[in-house]
DNA sequence: TATAATATATGATATTTGTCATGTTTTAAT
DNA sequence: ATTAAAACATGACAAATATCATATATTATA
């Protein structure tokens, strides 16, 4: 089993403010996993007993709405952990997450995290950071689905695909999702989705082969009103 | 002046965490501010050079929007504390505060709390759980931004209102709001809330006089689709 | 108090988005 | 390779929401 203390990924994250000592710590503790494209990793309701630290792969965080539609709230990917929010309050988690790609991920008990969490405020204070960043984008979020159209959330999805997620050799985006996953982040109806991307790439703003996405003209999607 | 120690507006957030010298040494640095109704009491994009602790009224955090509409994200209350997330980071603030009523708040500046988030691991503590809470309502305003009708949003809003910022003898709603305000947290246009509030009132779900609400029937606002 | 400015209200209409139906393509399973 | 299932695509229409116009009520101000 790999070691905490050489992880690169921990790098990318809150555990960078851990000593070495403490890493010791949590590499003896926590368990490696293989995620399939698909799984459940977590439930919506469901008690975690853990965070995970994601060393590869892609999943989204996803919240059922009354009308039976799950939200996509957010992507969780490399080098982010997973779960942190359910281990800080001690309530059940309040999304569901699910690999959207093959996944390597640790798991670090809550016991080890929470110890961490009362004993080194710099760690304390790298989750906080981490937190407030995430709770910014949420806000932004929020702004988007209030005020901006479907084609624009789509564009701006597209967008932050490509430059937070990154390209295949080929220019495709790395992160392949279905057309009801897009619906389902951009908060429309799958038939709207997709009517919206068949528009982008008859205007030339995209082009597709299968799932695979490729952004032809990046300025354009950022003008779409 | 007033002292922190004896201030039982602490008790509803974080400052409860701190010891009593460091209650003191905040105590010494605070300055006691009044901010009359409509008042901005810090721009987006503004430095925060400390954080606000709510000892009475109300304030609205919004965000411009691309469009040209204020997007009101957050409500904050007596017992909050209004601007940790610019503390945390060292960004400029995301949001612009206006008090909707005549309000209370004690600033304390940035070193001084940030001094205590190094040093106080409980404290730091509890303001993590407070973000952490803060994001998952978040996350629930972008579930139901992206899947709610105008009228359903319209009338939890309303529910909200009345069950978090109470209401006054005669039962009408403690917090009075613009219809523009319930356009802007809604995420509508201004006429669209008018149109919804307007059926409510006819349905008898509300009764209105001005600017005066009263939720007339609970259930029924709770039962709208 | 008179007047201007602002907020509320409502109709008419345009635009956006959702829903249902149906066909095609892709993927998975046998 | 064949078949079944799922995902994608598109048309037709319905519903929700935005926009523009205009009228009335309320509030602020000289």
């Amino acid at each position: 089993m790999s070691k905490c203390e050489q992880c690169i990924v921990k790098q990318l994250n809150s555990l960078k403010a851990l000593s070495k000592d403490e890493l010791l710590r949590v590499s003896k503790c926590k368990t490696s996993k293989t995620i399939k494209k698909g799984e459940v990793i977590f439930e919506e309701g469901e008690i975690l007993n853990g965070v995970y630290c994601v060393k590869d792969g892609i999943c989204k965080l996803t919240k059922l709405s009354a009308n039976g539609k799950d939200q996509i709230v957010k992507m969780v990917v490399k080098g982010d952990l997973l779960g942190q929010r359910a281990i800080v309050t001690d309530e059940r988690s309040n999304l569901q997450a699910i690999a959207l790609n093959d996944m390597e991920v640790c798991f670090i008990p809550k016991s080890e995290i929470l110890n961490d969490l009362h004993k080194n405020p710099e760690f304390t204070f790298d989750v906080l950071k981490e937190m407030a960043s995430n709770l910014k984008e949420a806000d932004d979020i929020i702004v988007n689905m209030a005020q901006k159209s479907v084609k624009q959330r789509l564009a701006e999805t597209l967008i932050y695909i490509h430059t937070n997620f990154g390209t295949n050799p080929d220019g495709s985006l790395n992160v392949v999702l279905s057309r009801e996953d897009f619906a389902n982040i951009v908060g429309t109806a799958t038939e709207s989705a997709i009517r919206v991307l068949s528009q982008f790439k008859k205007e030339g703003f995209i082009s597709t082969s299968g799932k695979q996405i490729k952004i032809e003209n990046i300025n354009e999607l950022h003008r779409v009103e």
